[in-house]
DNA sequence: CCCTGATTCGC
DNA sequence: GCGAATCAGG
């Protein structure tokens, strides 16, 4: 069994919004089938996604998550880091890249930790894995969030159309 | 056949 | 509200 916590479909609204198709968003929650994130999305009235995002897809070469190399997956995480990332034993391997929306905020490097490895102070932002093995980003929260500031501003500015062309907006003035 | 989202409707 | 089944299509 599985719901539809405040953090699901924080993650939800950010990977529809980045345009990953539902059976991807499906495979990185977890427990999950497409139809139930594209009923869910359309539950949000989520449905219409704005130009960038059908590019994307477009653009994105269709490559079964297992077969991700587990290499190619730490590079996309955490691309602006040059030492290698930590070992992950999921086999999910995300090639999500987040916006630089956030003006000088600065992308956080993920941790990794398991859930059961989570601080109270860790950004819950789950970014690799299914369920148990879901690792996520740790870094220090912000004040009155689950997510560290990167994270925190990576919800809010995937919520509605208005938000994310004002965040794309922003992004280009930056 | 692989995949995509859209819709319906019993639960 | 949820999501399996189904539809329509690439």
């Amino acid at each position: 069994m599985s719901e539809w916590t405040e953090e699901r479909i924080d993650s939800l609204r950010f990977m529809w919004s980045e345009g990953l198709s539902a059976s991807e968003i499906a495979t990185r929650l977890g427990g999950l089938t497409r139809n139930a994130v594209i009923g869910k999305v359309h539950r949000l009235k989520l449905h219409n996604r704005v130009g960038v995002a059908k590019e994307i897809q477009a653009n994105t070469p269709q490559v079964k998550v297992a077969e991700v190399p587990k290499v190619a997956m730490a590079a996309s995480i955490a691309k602006v880091v040059v030492r290698p990332a930590p070992r992950i034993a999921s086999t999910a391997a995300p090639r999500l890249e987040l916006p630089e929306m956030m003006g000088s905020v600065l992308k956080p490097v993920p941790l990794l930790k398991t859930l059961v490895d989570l601080n109270k102070d860790d950004c819950r932002w789950p970014v690799n894995g299914e369920r148990a093995e879901t690792r996520f980003c740790c870094h220090a929260v912000s004040q009155g969030s689950s997510y560290c500031e990167y994270h925190r501003l990576a919800a809010k500015g995937s919520g509605t159309v208005s938000e994310r062309l004002a965040a794309r907006e922003l992004r280009r003035a930056a």
